[in-house]
DNA sequence: TGGTCGAGTTGGCACTGTCAAGTTTGCAGT
DNA sequence: ACTGCAAACTTGACAGTGCCAACTCGACCA
């Protein structure tokens, strides 16, 4: 069961990656100092991963399994399209903030392969979280909507914005003014996202 | 006046580097490379551009100028707010989808110095395209408008569309259909902002 | 007990970015 | 016209990188 020397090499691998990128970059990581980090050998992380490639599309795809976990429990219960439009917001930029390493590699999309298995499934189950959510918007709001536009909307403000909140201008570089920051603007995102899809007659 | 040897060799640079990156991204881009496509030995690009981060913040100022450019040009004169914002986007994606490699460059904020000074004037002007419209937008729409949140709004929206674009499902891979699926995203965006910034009383 | 196989190591290869030192080129000053 | 000089570029080196092949070690099963 336990691999033999490491307890579970593959998951220290991932942990270790995550937190290099974190501080560095994605620029700033290489596969030698992560298995550095792990205190195994520099062709350790082939053995699970096969490539740096590898490495990263499971570190994307645990990334994706957070953000689906996070935005699921955000929602359940929830029946107000309204509040639970705000709760996908907020759920989605909590784990951008809480896990920085894994975000800078999903957001990069030719780091990873966008095909994996577990990475799609996980994917999709976040993003039905959200296209779930539209339906409701949908069904209260606009009869009209178009679900898919609307979602993909929804998820592309709030990834651009995790995108920009770097150079958003907190007086202080704490990361919790950031995240603060961040928050409340997503909330306002919310309000715009929300009036337009209530006012938004039908798209030609 | 011309330098001795080539002609323009920073921007024999400059265009070799999107060249490559538009084709393998960013993670498949080297100094080396670049210089032996321009011809020139591996150590000459340092003496225009200091190191690798030098060419990369050349080149996302290049595209940031190209962008601010056509974004300008495209609003000028056009005194209906909602369809200068709608010429906003349309601006935005045509330079992205025009200039791969400066975008892939541009939305990865760790690559290049965001500090630079001609970077900063030129993404300046580009976003003041853009808040300048909402100005607009708040003037014939929604006096309560707050104009650097739904500018930031936009801008997010766009740029994260940019980013997911590669994963839209266009049947064929052609480059033009991808272009026209998006470019019809963006005007549904738009929609949804321009209903979204009129019916949004106030942020509170 | 012996065999097999997964997990991890070592060493090597071609390649990378950067630095130091050299070389070539154009040009300004006298 | 000659000299000096600085800019533009080259060469060579160094540590570091991803990946591949060959090796060793340990565990488990027949």
């Amino acid at each position: 069961m336990t691999t033999y020397h490491h307890g579970d090499l593959p998951a220290a691998l991932r942990a270790a990656t995550v937190e290099l990128i974190g501080e560095k970059g994605t620029s700033g990581f290489s596969l030698r100092q992560v298995a550095r980090q792990a205190g195994v050998s520099h062709a350790a992380p082939a053995h699970h991963f096969g490539d740096v490639r590898g490495l990263l599309t499971a570190v994307a795809a645990e990334g994706y399994e957070r953000l689906a976990d996070e935005m699921s429990s955000a929602i359940d219960g929830v029946d107000d399209a309204k509040e639970r439009l705000r709760r996908c917001g907020q759920a989605y930029i909590r784990i951008a903030f809480e896990y920085p390493g894994h975000f800078a590699v999903m957001l990069q999309r030719d780091l990873f392969d966008t095909e994996d298995e577990a990475l799609l499934t996980a994917s999709v189950r976040a993003y039905e979280a959200l296209s779930g959510t539209i339906e409701m918007v949908r069904d209260q709001l606009n009869p009209n909507l178009d679900v898919d536009q609307a979602a993909t909307f929804c998820w592309s403000a709030v990834q651009g914005l995790v995108i920009l909140s770097p150079n958003l201008d907190s007086v202080a570089y704490h990361q919790d003014t950031k995240f603060t920051e961040t928050a409340e603007l997503v909330d306002s995102f919310c309000d715009f996202m929300i009036n337009g899809f209530a006012n938004t007659p039908t798209t030609p």
